[in-house]
DNA sequence: TGACTTTTGTTGCGTAATCAACAAAATAAT
DNA sequence: ATTATTTTGTTGATTACGCAACAAAAGTCA
């Protein structure tokens, strides 16, 4: 496989670096403006993006950055929240979907404004078109790797 | 400023998805061998390269994803694990040096290769040549920008 | 059908991180 | 000098998250 090169190092450590200033700015603003913090955000926008504005918790599960306990305690705040609701499934009665409210809807749409300044702001602004484009590619480059090295182990077929 | 465009969005998306994938992918590496975690890794690493193998609080933090108390406890740990030490510093009587032990160290040097493999396997290894430098372009663009708009709040001059 | 196996979401428990309040020392101001 | 301000690192309280164990319902297969 070979080794690291002092390239792709300082490229790692822009990566993991950048990507921590900027979330952390991010949230900053939006605890600042009294918004929903990014992990509920992504919830949220998951839900409304969906058939329906609900989703399995196992689908749910795979668009968030969480773990299945860590899905289960977020959506129990949301809930007690009034952001989202449990419905319980009828064709699968282990399962529940989770259902975008109007107040989650309302809550999504107040900090969409907050979060799409951080990303112009700390993320788009400094790129010209030609390195944003750069950037995607690379990432969809990479993320593709990602999950194809996953389905691998998923499945040793 | 003006709005977030697809363009933007769809790169953000997966920089964001990319880099909590990779992330995740390496502390589980890390876990599986019994190595120490990424936070972790950052300190001693910090402290490896600082002259004396050692840091005031205060430097070891902006080096490093954590607040102030977030790192105080991070040190706690680690001392007690025997991977550093404190050290109360002559000059300041209010603060503390932050030193790398010999099993720091050690675990430093074991925990680097899987680290590596990780940065490879998972981040470089999908991307040319080209795609790796663009990459590390853009992030050296937007850090820079990031400081000085950081360095803008801070000092109001 | 009846006995395994897998999937789905929840719960107990431990760990780690943050914020706010703090004490001690250093620095600045009058 | 004395007082006020700032810096430095720690502590208490709270919150968030992961892992492992679990119960309940589906699915598999003989």
């Amino acid at each position: 496989m070979g080794r690291v090169t002092e390239l792709e190092l300082s490229a790692w450590r822009l990566f993991i670096k950048t990507h921590a200033t900027i979330i952390e700015s991010i949230e900053q603003d939006l605890a600042d403006q009294k918004r929903v913090p990014l992990t509920t955000y992504d919830v949220l926008i998951a839900l409304f993006e969906a058939p329906d504005r609900k989703l399995r918790f196992g689908e749910l599960n795979q668009k968030v950055v969480l773990s299945k306990s860590g899905l289960t305690r977020l959506v129990d705040r949301l809930e007690r929240e009034g952001l989202i609701q449990r419905e319980k499934s009828q064709e699968d009665r282990r399962g529940a979907y989770a259902v975008l409210t109007h107040e989650g809807e309302l809550q999504l749409r107040k900090a969409w404004p907050v979060y799409a300044r951080g990303i112009k702001q700390y993320f788009a602004e400094p790129l010209s078109d030609d390195e944003m484009r750069s950037l995607k590619s690379a990432f969809t480059v990479i993320s593709k790797a990602l999950q194809s090295s996953h389905d691998k182990e998923e499945k040793p077929s």
